[in-house]
DNA sequence: TCTGGGGTCCTAGGACCC
DNA sequence: TCTGGGGTCCTAGGACCC
């Protein structure tokens, strides 16, 4: 065993630049150098005029909950980020255009890009739909001219640009493809982490958010070379022994995880925030009308998907936003939406329903492979559905 | 100006079993 | 005659990521 893990590695990550709106812009070139923002509900495609040209809806037009998904460049520099509820995107870039989300389109290219990619090695973590891991450390050819490579080959595939890392590990090559955004190539070794790792926010660690980032501020960290050098014991008593030997590691720029190649989904979800928020009793066949088609669409993805699940669950948010959720467990492993939606109503019983909602969710989870549990010979097809 | 939707992983207590 | 203890499953909530 001794040796196995003091390999150099070079390890990738890869981002598309500005994924969406990049996308967007393809089918609307004359949108390029504009702010554009997309987000929201899809209520407001871009509308033909009767010259001809198409026109646009600004964000100040925008009424809903909707929030931003991706914003160009140029729209990032008024301030609009993803997350940011598109209400408050519009104070900040009234005439930003907005765009609704078209996912099946941005999949599409997603497929695209990582297809190119797969050409040139096999050795590909999926961590989404606009950013992947490689594992370059098999590949024969040069970093730099392999990295030029595989840049070229996405523009050839999309053409869109994408930025990437390359580091030993994947936390490095993480923070390394975000250094020279959009249309990036950075390198970074060991020697590169007091000059370029440490002068950054702690938030720029994946797997730091904002509560992290509050603790650590409050002990007067806010750099990941005051991480780096923060006492370990210090550190135990805030965020536990284990978050705090990751802490540590990651501000020293160390990470053995693995690029992992394939994994099966945990579990399947859906869920629906509403345009008002609803009364449990006024509202009580609208709900009930959405609970079905969330039982239902989550079904439909199971058996598209090839799985079945023991563990239902939903979810519910609260008008000031509390949200709870209530599982349960069956006996037989379903994908059968009436199955699903029964165990789902036995999780809404136990729910204190005493203010208006504004989200419903349908999840299961403790999920198998059919095709697994038929070889094992656990259950007759019948039993499935 | 209130805050989407789809996920993963972790924690923690109680049940239950050996 | 206060006291085991380790493993696994179930459930609820929370942090975080894209």
């Amino acid at each position: 065993m001794h040796g196995m893990n003091t390999k150099n590695r070079r390890i990738a990550h890869l981002d598309m630049d500005a994924f969406y709106a990049s996308v967007e812009l393809l089918r609307y070139p004359e949108l390029r150098g504009l702010p554009v923002v997309i987000g929201g509900r899809s209520v407001h495609q871009p509308v033909i005029q009767p010259d001809g040209k198409r026109s646009y809806v600004r964000l100040r037009d925008y009424t809903g909950r909707g929030v931003v998904t991706t914003s160009t460049y140029e729209a990032r520099a008024y301030g609009v980020f993803s997350a940011m509820g598109i209400m408050r995107a519009a104070q900040l870039a009234p005439d930003a255009i907005l765009l609704p989300a078209d996912f099946d389109t941005y999949r599409h290219y997603s497929r695209l890009f990582k297809d190119a990619i797969a050409r040139i090695t096999p050795h590909i973590e999926d961590r989404g739909i606009d950013e992947i891991y490689i594992d370059l450390s098999e590949h024969p050819d040069e970093t730099a001219s392999l990295a030029s490579s595989i840049k070229q080959a996405v523009r050839d595939a999309t053409g869109l640009s994408c930025s990437i890392g390359i580091a030993p590990n994947k936390l490095l090559a993480k923070i390394s493809s975000d250094l020279e955004k959009p249309d990036g190539l950075t390198i970074l070794t060991h020697t590169d982490i007091p000059n370029r790792i440490w002068p950054l926010s702690v938030r720029k660690i994946n797997g730091i958010g904002p509560k992290a980032e509050e603790k650590l501020v409050r002990l007067g960290i806010q750099k990941i070379g005051e991480l780096a050098k923060a006492e370990l014991s210090l550190l135990q008593a805030h965020f536990g022994r284990s978050n705090a030997i990751w802490l540590h590691d990651s501000a020293h720029g160390r990470d053995s995880r693995p690029v992992v190649i394939s994994s099966e989904s945990k579990s399947i979800s859906r869920e629906a925030t509403f345009e008002r928020d609803l009364h449990v009793q006024e509202d009580r066949e609208i709900l009930s009308d959405i609970f079905t088609e969330l039982c239902t669409r989550v079904a439909e993805d199971l058996q598209r998907k090839g799985y079945v699940g023991r563990t239902i669950g939903i979810k519910l948010r609260y008008e000031n936003f509390q949200t709870i959720t209530r599982d349960l467990t069956v006996r037989n492993p379903t994908a059968d939406a009436s199955t699903i939606r029964k165990a789902a109503r036995d999780c809404l019983r136990r729910v204190p329903f005493e203010q208006k909602l504004r989200l419903l969710g349908v999840r299961i989870s403790g999920l198998s492979k059919i095709s697994a549990l038929l070889k094992e010979n656990y259950y007759f097809q019948e039993e499935l559905f």
